[in-house]
DNA sequence: GTCCAATATGAAATCTTTATAAATTTTTTC
DNA sequence: GAAAAAATTTATAAAGATTTCATATTGGAC
């Protein structure tokens, strides 16, 4: 199916299923950064027995392993990028719906020294939070 | 009991009820980046009656009015932060702790342009995610 | 092909959060 | 201050999101 993403999960020393081969199809071909229930629903057109349990494990799992990234969302669900890349993301606070912020006008991502923080850090996320122009014409009228 | 927070409500247009105080000191007083659950545990030691749903609601409408902050939280649940000003936060991917992230070689935050989004931006969060000391002492063993 | 480890399934359990209607408290008005 | 109006809290339930668990199935090494 997908010959780079079998080699990436064989050298994690993953399994190769066919969950997770169309979990990952799934998300590599919708940019809108869906949430695990949109994964799900997606999925069980090609795997109708899909259990909802796999897909939260698949995402998790392909996340912690740096082939997709977990966009956070306030106070509601999950969603999924299939970019790895680190780039901000911005969220509309009215109807969740999510983009990439590609702004080149934007100061680059700066991680902090681990000796400041103790931590040994892997991720960064930004999120702009807002209302998108559809939201804010709704609530004009 | 805080004078402050009670002319912040009053300039607000919100009512000044003793939860309100209570939630709003409490969360003063923890610098931990608390969950909801724990602010509830919390507050319940001065107002034992006090609802749980009464806490979700209060820190929501303190967020909004921009008196508290929300911090995310991967996947899980919300944390809030008594420091409203924009602050980087770092958390710990195995325990779930939360620290601000006060590095001063750090990019200051910057906005996307309207124009390069069309959202109208009003918060900004930079999450660092990693393994704390603590954790990573314990991986070890 | 056989076997073992890894993974998927399906249902239930466990959070987390929100909604609702009735009761209470605050604020406003007099 | 008391009464009326508005806002808020309570308690319960419901909704939504995520995880757990026992069992079944599948993938990969040999």
């Amino acid at each position: 199916m997908n010959q780079n993403f079998d080699e990436k999960c064989k050298s994690r020393g993953l399994s190769i299923t066919v969950q997770r081969q169309q979990v990952y199809e799934t998300l590599m071909e919708d940019k809108s950064h869906p949430t695990v229930d949109a994964v799900y629903m997606a999925v069980r057109k090609a795997i109708p027995t899909i259990s909802r349990a796999t897909v939260y494990r698949t995402l998790e799992t392909l996340a912690d392993e740096g082939l997709i990234q977990r966009v956070l969302h306030p106070g509601s669900s999950a969603r999924y990028d299939g970019n790895p890349a680190p780039h901000a993301h911005i969220v509309c606070k009215v109807c969740g719906k999510t983009e990439d912020c590609m702004d080149s006008d934007l100061n680059p991502m700066s991680y902090p020294s681990r000796s400041s923080t103790g931590f040994s850090i892997t991720e960064c996320e930004i999120t702009y939070r807002g209302v998108c122009p559809e939201c804010q014409r709704k609530a004009q009228a």
